[in-house]
DNA sequence: CACAGCATCCCCTTTTGGGGGGATGCAGCA
DNA sequence: TGCTGCATCCCCCCAAAAGGGGATGCTGTG
């Protein structure tokens, strides 16, 4: 069956270059192309798309609400984000919303048809710089949890603890010695980190 | 300069084949072949090799130990990992323990010269499955972390500052709103997420 | 020995969390 | 239409928890 695809992207010009470059490869079909977010929420169930163009940087709602509030409603529909921006917070957010894919639009015209393609296939097509990000995401995650900073044996024991959710005074008990000496290493463990509080602690430690 | 690529591969007939089709390639160097792990660890810091193709089912030490320990004598090398395994479990850790890339061998013939050069373009060269994998890493987490429990677009917002680092007053600033009112936002955070403490929504915020 | 790093403990102030209440506006529904 | 639910906003009290800073002893090592 021919893939349903539908774009959203606000710029006019951008948005008719994306149709018509998708409309000229006959194994898919363009069935509906949205200025907004909002346009694209109310119209596009009704046309059953099975993938979607969007662009991140939408007036009003954003190209990512957009995508969770799609899912909603279409829950197999996958979303190849378009977009300049190549700052991780995007990217991450886009993908934790249900996006498939991710490309800069730098790329577009060489890849994005390839691009749909592997979606169906069931990949997750990425600009380069942008995979790499997801990667170091990964590279991240470990690095704070083990060699980023030098925290001593102890510290990091007491880190792993507060990332449980234990209070300080559970902490203390857990590990058999007193509340206020747990409260010094905390003190140490934030100074190592530069962070002020235990919330920015667990993000560091979560994800540097 | 050449990029010095060594490769890890404890099969000959497949360690020869790698060799072979990467010397081919008068764009980089192989400086070095090992069948395991341990005599890669002992004998690739002296080869300064810039690149790394690794099999991940090594006898012996695994070959995403064998990252993580090369990482720490190589910290500038970028590592493929080559192998039939494509559970999600091994490509998470082998991503965590430092690698840049991951192939299945089945398309090794076409793609590995090409993955090597993404990867020293700054890129993270995946098998299609592989990517998707990683990117519905981010799905899960999101799943966990919002659909078990529907915040309010205010609450999201809040809890978003306070894992920024903010405290409580700050969020209140930034928003332009009452101290107290972030206060019973807050309470109403922790009472879906079902914790008692900042430490603990953070958590569940960052990893479900 | 002096010194650095670690683990331990104590005092004081600010911030949180857990209870209450109460007010407004807005959407959906009987 | 009035009712109900929900989100948003604001206020108070109080006890617990957290953050800042200071201090002691113990172990290595130059």
């Amino acid at each position: 069956m021919t893939p349903r695809v539908i774009v959203v992207e606000d710029d006019r010009g951008v948005r008719e270059n994306l149709v018509s470059l998708l409309a000229a490869d006959g194994r898919l079909k363009v069935v509906g192309s949205f200025g907004t977010a909002e346009d694209a929420l109310k119209k596009a169930p009704a046309l059953h798309p099975d993938l979607a163009v969007m662009d991140i940087n939408l007036p009003g709602l954003s190209g990512i609400d957009c995508i969770a509030r799609l899912k909603d409603t279409l829950p197999h529909l996958q979303v190849l984000i378009l977009t300049v921006y190549e700052d991780g917070d995007n990217v991450f957010r886009a993908l934790k919303a249900g996006a498939s894919g991710y490309l800069v639009k730098r790329d577009i015209s060489e890849r994005l048809l390839s691009a749909l393609q592997e979606i169906r296939e069931g990949g997750a097509p990425m600009s380069c710089h942008i995979a790499r990000q997801v990667v170091q995401f990964f590279h991240r995650s470990e690095a704070a949890a083990t060699n980023s900073v030098a925290l001593s044996p102890r510290e990091r024991e007491i880190l792993d603890l507060l990332v449980k959710g234990m209070i300080l005074k559970e902490a203390a008990d857990h590990l058999g010695i007193g509340f206020e000496t747990v409260r010094t290493h905390v003190n140490h463990i934030y100074q190592k980190l530069h962070v002020r509080s235990r919330a920015e602690a667990v993000v560091k430690y979560l994800r540097g």
